[in-house]
DNA sequence: TATTGTTATACTCTATAACTATA
DNA sequence: TATAGTTATAGAGTATAACAATA
């Protein structure tokens, strides 16, 4: 988003017109797009973007094939390169190579990965608590559970 | 989304990864883009995107202009003239002159646009219909106010 | 001087096709 | 034959800068 844009459309961001309010893909679109600008904007000076957190999340459970961290993302084997490629020369994720299988790759934080992750949860923390201000803790929990609901 | 993708991730697409549960943005954005997919692909054989469907909605309030419209959208004025030129071209808008400002268009829904919207506001009926189907109306409801309250 | 609409341009994101090396 | 990773490439989507016409 623009400055420009950003700065006219400071109050619109906020509010937004009634008549796109019936329609839920907007609020989801809007409230979506609101996390990950504010969550990038807050990791300025940084590359992590959230697809790449997303990653760092899923390989805190153990290391992961490329194929498998994509399915897990929602992202293109093909994109996953690039993905992966951005995590490694910033260090927080390494690829060696699988042991059972020679074609694959298992991606796995690295010690500074884990710094980066803790990092980008306390932003992630910060975004939440900065869009769910208008939202007591029952009803984000609410609003959480039922976005897994239909997912 | 390729189709690869689509088969292999049938079941991962309505399973999110447990620890991705816990983002609040991961939840928004798999959901805004499930809703957004559905919705274009109802619409394939249209060029009618989702975009261009909160266009429509918007301009059924009356006329506006492209800077107005993009406001509303979150779209920026560059980007407007493009947005514009499709609904157009597909005949569902008219540029009209500004009477008070030559600078300015006025955006305005055709007889066909009104037409397209309505069968547009039946797809995303549709799409709400399957995204929602784990939800009792109620909870439809809860979801919609809790989205409508933090943007 | 500022604003509306426009073009040219560039950058990001993501998808397709084709390749390699393995399985 | 199929799969993991890769490259080259192309298509969306969207941003910036500069311009003409008008305010």
């Amino acid at each position: 988003m623009t400055d420009e844009l950003e700065e006219k459309c400071g109050d619109a961001r906020r509010s937004v017109p009634e008549p796109l309010l019936r329609w839920t893909g907007a609020l989801l679109s809007r409230a979506s797009q609101r996390v990950r600008d504010s969550f990038e904007n807050r990791m300025s000076g940084s590359s992590l973007k959230s697809k790449h957190y997303g990653a760092l999340i899923l390989l805190e459970d153990g290391p992961k094939t490329q194929i498998e961290l994509g399915r897990q993302l929602w992202v293109d084997r093909t994109s996953m390169v690039a993905l992966v490629d951005e995590l490694e020369s910033s260090g927080d994720v390494k690829r060696e190579r699988h042991p059972e299988d020679r074609r694959a790759y298992l991606i796995q934080l690295t010690e500074q990965g884990q710094t980066t992750l803790k990092r980008a949860r306390e932003i992630a923390d910060e975004v939440e608590n900065e869009i769910f201000s208008t939202l007591s803790d029952t009803e984000r929990n609410q609003l959480r559970g039922l976005l897994a609901r239909l997912i």
